[in-house]
This record gives structure tokens, sequence and C-alpha cells, in this order.
DNA sequence: TTGCGACGTCGTAAATGGTGACCATGCCAA
DNA sequence: TTGGCATGGTCACCATTTACGACGTCGCAA
């Protein structure tokens, strides 16, 4: 390995130079200066980046904590975090959770020990972020807010695109919605309820049907599946129903499919789809979720935090555009299942 | 920032032995390894990482270097790397270089400098990975194999699947074949070609029209566009395209919604697809390929590197599967472009 | 001309937190 | 007594940054 004593060696000059050269805070002679990228470029030297951290205790690792990165909605909002960070030279490493609150401490553990610079989390209502917030690291949330409102958080207005999208399932003709919801210990899983609640209301004038509300117990393909199934297994089941998140959306399709019951025939909202989806129609509704706009902001703000900031706790609640609302996979009835 | 020296005062014992209790290396005494423990847990002591590596001159980093995270084929194999090296308490840095060989090139000396444990790399053929191999940092191909087959890769038939998926048009009963397929500068586009132009002489008799082939310069959904509508205005168009990957395949179909010539209007192989594909159809073929795989065993072969396997470099394809070969989004004539 | 302070530049050496080779100690069995 | 082993302390080391001080030069005033 070479180190800068090798190239102090090689230009004639002190270590401590060579170090100046490469941090660029105190002048160096421009002789001197050059002298040293010479040397430093015929070695081919890289300055180690553990002694340099162990030195300085800083860090240029940010750790992306998401429940699943090949959940779309998650990939894309990872994407922005990686090319904001690798902007201003900085990592990003990759943690998923599965939203399981064991690994995340395990991942919080593991970024004060590294130690990291900064944390982007879409964290659960169970999380403990305490124990990187205690230990200084900046904590940025995503997608969802912190717990008890302890740091920056870069959320949508789940509410009010849940409100949108249940009245497009009516604006397409459907008459008897049920939602099928997220999991309790995900913050979003409530507004989008009752946005959903709200929109039924509207158009309705009561209240719906609890039979009609099913909540998931984790976010999986499999659980989607099983919801769907007890939704349209009741003795009234509904036309359409509005699916809170994207593995929950891809079970209840594939339920609809077996059943022969694809859209248009019932209706479904995917809140949050695949930047795969490419057609509208009335059919499937896959909501456009501000997803690249959240991982770039929260990089921007963790980036600010770690470069001193010390405001109060902000929360940034981004709009969901409504003039693209939704976007659509389109599935005619009948075809063969995978 | 609480140390060792500060647990070993509380415990009464030096800071080599709490090392050693966290180490794990050489033994102590079962009382002082209570006391240490407690002392620790009290302190609420983590290990600096940094000093760590810098002593021990390694690390538990893994780089994984993919054109892009948020193409779901290199998704989901980012997610199997993952899963594979938090298992044995490694982290992963994901990179994003959309294939440009300085983005790479800036990783790899990322990679170095920092310095990573291995790394995972699907590199094009510009790619000079030498940078890395002569500094001893083990190298793992995915997807690609290295320019020069100077370290291990695991790749799958290109050959194989793309004649298979190929064949499958012929057997929807398509005649007139088109063929879209990646840049030069990746290796799989060649292999994927042979393929299709293999099956074109199998069922035709004859070498393919070259008129019918388009070899995009570069990965997106944009240059997609571009061939697909190339293809389409030629004097006799193809009945059917066959895409090589993923994005230039959802620009394709985007030419072909525009056009109301969607499948089974014109037929398409989308080769590698989003795992939210759900269904059979035999207009769009999206081939299902074996990504996971390919991140779990290449995090497998760069462990066993890491741990010192010095056997000369391995190559491994992977067979496709052709049972369960396809999957497809079914998109029906005529709904509205989002 | 000389003296002196300021300034720009650069080298020395002390951290930074943890590891591990080496050595000292003490105990037990041969 | 001696040899071996389990245990645990000391200290050098990892590559870099940075505080501190030294050195030379220059300008300006006495």
């Amino acid at each position: 390995m070479v180190t800068i004593y090798d190239v102090a060696k090689m230009a004639g000059v002190s270590p401590a130079t060579v170090s100046r050269v490469f941090g660029g805070q105190t002048p160096v002679a421009q002789a001197k200066a050059q002298a040293v990228r010479e040397a430093a470029a015929k070695l081919e030297f890289q300055p180690n980046g553990n002694a340099r951290r162990l030195r300085t205790s800083s860090s240029d690792i940010i750790a992306m904590i998401v429940p699943d990165v090949a959940n779309p909605y998650f990939t894309e909002m990872t994407r922005a975090v990686e090319d904001a960070a690798r902007a201003v030279g900085y990592s990003v490493i990759l943690c998923n959770t599965d939203d399981e609150v064991d690994r995340e401490q395990d991942y919080l553990r593991m970024a004060t020990r590294e130690p990291v610079a900064g944390i982007i989390i879409a964290p659960n209502c169970q999380s403990r972020l305490s124990w990187a917030i205690e230990r200084r690291v900046p904590v940025v949330c995503v997608d969802r807010r912190a717990p008890h409102d302890t740091c920056d958080s870069v959320v949508f207005d789940n509410f009010s695109a849940a409100l949108g999208a249940t009245h497009m399932l009516y604006d397409a003709g459907y008459e008897r919605l049920g939602a099928i919801i997220g999991p309790e210990f995900v913050e979003t899983s409530l507004p989008r309820l009752q946005g959903w609640t709200q929109a039924v209301l509207e158009r309705t004038g009561s209240q719906p049907d609890p039979a009609l509300i099913k909540q998931a117990l984790q976010t999986s393909e499999a659980e989607g599946e099983r919801l769907a199934l007890e939704l349209l297994s009741g003795t009234e089941p509904p036309d359409a129903i509005f699916v809170g998140n994207n593995p929950l959306a891809t079970g209840a399709l594939r339920v609809l499919f077996r059943k022969e019951l694809l859209p248009p025939t019932i209706g479904l909202v995917s809140f949050g789809g695949p930047p795969q989806a490419l057609f509208t129609y009335p059919g499937i509704i896959v909501t456009h979720l501000p997803q690249r706009e959240i991982g770039t902001m929260a990089a921007d703000m963790l980036l600010e935090r770690i470069n001193g900031c010390t405001e109060p706790a902000r929360s940034i609640v981004l709009p969901v555009s409504m003039n693209t609302p939704c976007e659509a996979l389109v599935v005619p009835v009948g075809a063969q299942v995978a």
C-alpha cells in the first residue's frame, strides 16, 4: 500500500505537506504542491479512507435504510439518494429491513459503529431512532415521519392522494369500494385509509361498510392475496378495491387474475406503482408518487445536517401532483396465469 | 465517544482485554470477560469501525457497481447480494454507473480508497478492472464477464435464452421478427443477437433481413423508442420484435402503444422483466432471468475470495429455466397513453 | 543599516481508537 | 526445579490530520 510517506519521500517534502496538498486547507507553495501531485500520480497514491476517517472522525457514507429496495417505490427513492450523494462525493450503504424492527436496530447500530455521516430511513412506528440521534448521527425520515417527530422527515400528502385516487374509482363508474390497507405499524396506513374513507363519505353520503376494510398484518404479496380473497368472499363483495401499497396490490391482482375478475370487471387502485407502468386505463389505477423527489430532498436535508445545520426538526410534506395522477397496467379478462 | 479505554477502566482490565473480548480470538477469563461485557453495556460502547479497519486493514463492506439499480433486473440482484452480505455481517455500498466508464472508474477508485473488502460489478466492455485487481481487491463480475476473464464471473446463458424466447414468438404465430439489441459495449448484446439470429435461421431457413436488426447506442427508454420507430417505419416492418433488455423494451412498448400496434397486434419479447409482471400472454413475452441467483452466487464467490480463496478465475454460467420462461404484461389495443 | 514583527510555508510530533505480537506472571503437573 | 499453558498487560503500529513551532523573507520604522 502506498502511503503519504512514500509520496513525501519521492516529492522531497514532509508527509504533512502531502496531506495538506490533498486536504486543501492550509496553503502549500506552488512548486511543492506540483511535486507532490506528480509523485502521487506516479505512485498511483490513493489516500486511505480509514486512516482519514479515524483521524477526523468524519465519514462520507450515508446509510439508506428501507423496508425493501426491490419495492420499486423505494428503488427509485434510493437511486435518487445515491445520485444526490455521489454529486458531493458521498457513498450510500444499502440496508433492507423488511420492516422488521430488529433488523432496523441492527442497522442503526451498524450505522453508529461504522460510523456513517448520516442516515436516511423509512421507519415504522416501533422504530427506536434514539440510538442514532443520541449519538448525534443526523437522521432524515422518508415516506414516514419519525415516531415522535424527533428528526427531519420528507413525506407526501397521503390523505389527499388516497382521497383523489379513490374518487377516480368512483369516476370510473365503480360503486362499492373495498380497501386493503397497510399494516398498523406503518405510519402511512392510517391517512390513506382516512383519505379513502373521506372519499366514500363524499360519494355515498355514509360511512363505509366495515366489512369492506381489510388491514394487512405485514407488507407482502401473500398478505395481499389473503386479504383480497377475504374481501371477495364476503356476502356483498366490492366492485373495486383500493390497495394501500405496491406489494399488497400485486398480491390482490394475482387473486383477481385467478378469479377472472380482472379490471375493469373489478376496479383496482395500486397506491404507488412500478415505473414500468405505462398506460392509463380506468381499471387499474396506479398512482404516481413523488419517490424521486422524496429521495432527492431527503439527501439534501441530510447533507445540510451533516454540514452542521442545527435547526429544529423539519417536516416536509410534498404535494402529489394530480394532473398526471395515475398510470395503469391494463389487463384483459381471461389471460392465462403465469 | 466511548472507547475501549473507558470500558477497560470501568471493568478494571487493560484495553487489550476489552479488544479480545470483542475480537474473540484469544481467550479471556470468564470473570473478566463478564466484567468487560457489563461495562460495555453500561457505557453503550460500540467499537469504532474506522480504527479497527485501519489497524487490521480489513473491511466488511462490499461495493455493488451496476448500471442502474432502478432497472428491476439489477434491483433484484442487488437485493440478493445485500441479503447474502448481511447474513455474514457485511454491508453493501451501492454504485450506479449508467454504463458510463468514467463513473465506473470513479467508483473503482473509491473502492480502493475506502477501501472495501470486495467488488461486485456489472462491467461493460471498456471497463478497466485492473485498477482494483492490481490492488488485490477481489472482484466478481455479474451479468457480464470481465473484459479479459481476469476475475470471477456469474452470468447466464444469453444465447440459449434468446433462442428460446425468439422461438416463442414464432410459436405464437408471428412470422417477420425484428430485433432491438443492446449496445455494442455491453457483452450480453452479441449472444442475445446470435440467439435471435439462430432462431430466425431455424424457423425461416435463411439469414435475417439486416434491416430488421437495430443496435442501441445506449441503454435507455428513449433509445428503445427511437429504434422501435425506425423498425416500424421501414418498408417491410416486422410483425414482432425481440428487445434485448428492459429499458429498451419499455421504450419500444411506448411506441407500439402510441401507434396502436400493441401486442398481440405486434409481438414483443422483453428480455428480462419487472418482477411486477404477472401474467402470461402470447403478446408480450417477458423472460424470467435468474437475477436473484446471480446475486446470491456472486456474493458467495466474493466472500470466498475475501476469505482467501486463490483459485484461478472462475466463470459460472447459470441455466435459464425454460419451464417457466416467460411472464407477460398484457396490454389491450386502444387503451389511453399516460 | 539594523531591528523587529508579520506572514507564508513547512516539518516535527502528537494524537485518533483499536489490534496483536510479544512478554511477564502465576499456576500446575511432571 | 522446570516446562508448558492460560491469562492479561505493554507497546508498537496502522495512515492520516493538525497543533505548534521554526525558519526565512519582507517591509517598515528607528
